[in-house]
DNA sequence: TTATTTTATTGTAATTTATACAATAAGTAA
DNA sequence: TTACTTATTGTATAAATTACAATAAAATAA
């Protein structure tokens, strides 16, 4: 027999993952189709979900990033929740919650998490009706995005300037397994918001010892192929 | 006529205000008396409790903060939110929280917030049978805190030792409005858990902008009398 | 008064780290 | 062979960090 699945309607998690594609930042959103008055509204959120009445906070952001989108075994960090008494009033977001929660739901304070992912990982719907894609961070001004999910894709990208300063190892999170060393520069300059000198970046990673040199080579570049470097703990 | 006052006693704030006396970082507490089947305990407790229903969680955190200890115009960082389904199951935790909010309660999230503050800032009591007290970080492990509390406190001296090396303008909350070097030094290398060079750090002092010497000198010591400095945006 | 005690204040040399700057090498494509 | 594109590498200078100890000033005790 199976367990009776109960939700506390009042706390949510909020997944803000972020990939890089070799040039710029992106955020994976899930779509969100609305029946309002029989006109289909298109939108797009953040993947997140009230939680569980018996789940850790960690739990829960595992669990409903697993579902909406098909990543395991991801390295979440906590980094904010939002609670603003506002932040559920928007009559389209009360409609959606309503059916997708087939729930009466108030407020809801919502405990935001990060991720750093390889952008090519494969990602599955597991729920009909939703669309996972990745989309560039200024595309976003122009969406309408669910909810304060706007701001907490904000804050996320904040904290993770702020964290990657002080954990180098993260960034390796959103580079593929072997990768050259300009691809490695790309993703620090995006981060940081600089434009670092090739000379004196390679000495700074000269000094990094968790990034090592490969044998292999870059393939298919229609010039010169660049050393493959791979991180190590 | 009076508004009626209602909780959402789903969510919580707790405030962990840091102090130092010159020598260590002290924390704020409250003390709390549970009569279990007559038989008093005597606890220890953050500042803390559930939102307002229509309360945006800073606004909470203030509110609550100057109820239990009198502190106004506190900047009050939120550093991270807890909510183990387990931490609100101790019985004495449970019949604390019916006692004093007159409701049945069930899991309750918290969101944690930091403060730094100056020792000698008067504290008072709003509430009958309550006690605001400074204690030594040291002391905590031997002492029974509610809820989770004990955790709750390590993160949050974990979140300021992070954060003071991004934002050294936080440090002169805990100093007095004028203080010596020595002072600040002790204070620095407190938070840093390190043993600075006297030379060096006045040097490093010294390309602070923010820190002005002032004409006047430290008075009533025992020993040759210090200058005085004074923190300036 | 003088000596003693205690803390405050200050400089220099050596090392490490960060910055500015451009020429050559190795491939691909025409 | 040439043109094109990106990869790779060194040196000089400036800035920041570290190591290290003697003297000055005030209060107290003799």
């Amino acid at each position: 027999m199976e367990k009776e699945i109960i939700y506390n309607p009042h706390v949510s998690v909020d997944c803000v993952v972020f990939g890089f594609d070799g040039e710029k930042l992106k955020v994976l959103l899930i779509e969100r189709t609305i029946d309002e008055q029989n006109e289909l509204y298109n939108d797009k959120k953040l993947p997140g979900s009230i939680i569980l009445a018996e789940e850790d906070l960690d739990d829960a952001a595992s669990r409903v990033l697993n579902e909406l989108t098909g990543l395991k075994n991801i390295y979440l960090s906590q980094f904010r929740s939002f609670g603003g008494p506002d932040r559920t009033k928007d009559p389209r977001d009360i409609l959606w919650l309503e059916n997708t929660m087939q729930l009466k739901i108030g407020r809801i304070v919502t405990v935001a998490y990060v991720a750093l992912i390889k952008i090519d990982r494969k990602l599955q719907v597991l729920r009909d009706n939703t669309q996972v894609n990745w989309y560039d961070l200024n595309e976003l001004s122009g969406m309408h995005l669910a909810f304060d999910h706007a701001e907490i894709i904000r804050k996320g990208l904040e904290y993770i300037r702020h964290n990657l300063d002080i954990e180098p190892h993260l960034l390796f999170e959103l580079l593929p397994r072997k990768f050259t060393l300009s691809q490695l520069r790309a993703l620090y300059d995006t981060v940081h918001e600089t434009r670092s000198d090739v000379r004196n970046f390679q000495k700074k990673v000269a000094q990094w010892p968790y990034v090592v040199a490969l044998e292999e080579m870059e393939k298919g570049v229609p010039h010169r192929a660049a050393r493959l470097y791979k991180y190590k703990k």
